[in-house]
DNA sequence: CGTTTGGGTGTACGTGTGTACACCGAGAAC
DNA sequence: GTTCTCGGTGTACACACGTACACCCAAACG
């Protein structure tokens, strides 16, 4: 049981931002104390400062570990090796696609998803700007890939970036719904049918508009 | 200054909520202290039991006082006294009276609109059950008046909600943009026109729709 | 080999926390 | 006018909090 310094420092380190993911089903980061943490790690407080200055840097890591993960997965949803003849079949596949990767992977990030519904709007300020430039990504790498396809002219960009927002918000909302859903299939499987059913209405919704009104 | 006991217990009562929402500004409720709480009113510690049994008690308050007002703003912005000839005149007109109620009342309330934006997701679980109990009221009431539509009877009733769910959602979010943009007229427009957009593509959108696909 | 480095420890402090308890004094009730 | 009710007070306690400081000891380094 020989252990080189960075292996025992990345496992402590993995063992407190687990502590807090853990804590925080519970109640908010900011309602957390060191203490709490290091005694649920098996440390002393004063040992947290070798790995993090305060819980809200630790915060931040844990935003970009929840997104990371997530914003590939989403963009490979939308990637397809050969797309669907028709706009109304391509927007289809990509809203089955989404919802089926949002399914697969939230329940294997659980717990990071219900850090990011708590701290999104009730974090430490850093922390609740994080999430939301990851989310601003989110919507502009999904208008990019909506303007690519064929019929996407009578769009201008702002409308572009409009129904991007619609559509994140609603996958956000029904992730959040999954997270909190946890092991309980019905449940899983309605916010699933509903997930679909209203990314694909939004989608052919969206054929029908006209920016030019 | 005489003044009546139940006067004065309504003035205290009404002094403490209000010390909630200011402190509620800056971090979570459930990172709130009673003694923080008891400092800002005014009054020793020990005094706030004689209004609430605990925090978590006057959140619900809270949540209560926020939704009464916008549940009838949002339910009036669908009324009209002549209402508009075709579909498509009737959804553009809901969209946009809903906007505008929005834009005009969460001002007037936005101490409120924030402590909701906090509290649904990170909030005691009582008071996260109360918001979302209080938000299926709405897509309910939302739901029931799109069914009367001449032309809604191509959607079942399923997808009716689920039609509801995505524009709550939406004008939720927009809300929530709204409170924090407090005093910035610039984003206040910009978040004005998404939400007018968004909810106008989402309705003509939805006209497009046939539930047997 | 001896020395340095750095993650983790233990003690000690001042401060903030929830709550129990006895008390006060003015409006309400008779 | 006397008594009762009850919102608000002040003191007191045991406990949890963040953090400063001196220390330990094995891996890393020369």
């Amino acid at each position: 049981m020989t252990e080189t310094r960075g292996e025992r420092k990345e496992r402590t380190r993995r063992a407190i931002l687990d502590a807090v993911l853990e804590l925080c089903e519970d109640e908010p980061l900011a309602a957390l104390s060191l203490r709490q943490v290091a005694k649920q790690v098996g440390i002393v407080p004063t040992a947290f400062y070798r790995h993090f200055d305060s819980i809200e840097e630790l915060g931040l890591d844990l935003v970009d570990e929840s997104f990371t993960a997530l914003r590939a997965l989403l963009k490979a949803a939308r990637t397809f090796e050969t797309p669907p003849a028709s706009d109304r079949a391509l927007f289809l596949a990509v809203a089955d696609n989404s919802v089926d990767a949002l399914v697969a992977h939230v329940p294997r990030a659980e717990r990071h998803f219900r850090f990011l519904a708590r701290e999104r709007l009730a974090g430490p300020q850093a922390v609740r700007e994080a999430v939301r430039h990851q989310l601003e990504l989110i919507e502009r790498e999904l208008a990019t890939d909506i303007a690519r396809v064929p019929g996407a002219g009578r769009w201008s960009g702002d409308d572009l970036l409009i129904l991007a927002n619609l559509l994140v918000n609603a996958m956000l909302s029904h992730a959040e719904e999954l997270a909190l859903a946890s092991g309980r299939p019905d449940v899983v499987r309605r916010v699933e049918r509903t997930a679909r059913r209203q990314l694909r209405m939004a989608l052919i919704g969206a054929l029908a508009w006209d920016s030019s009104r």
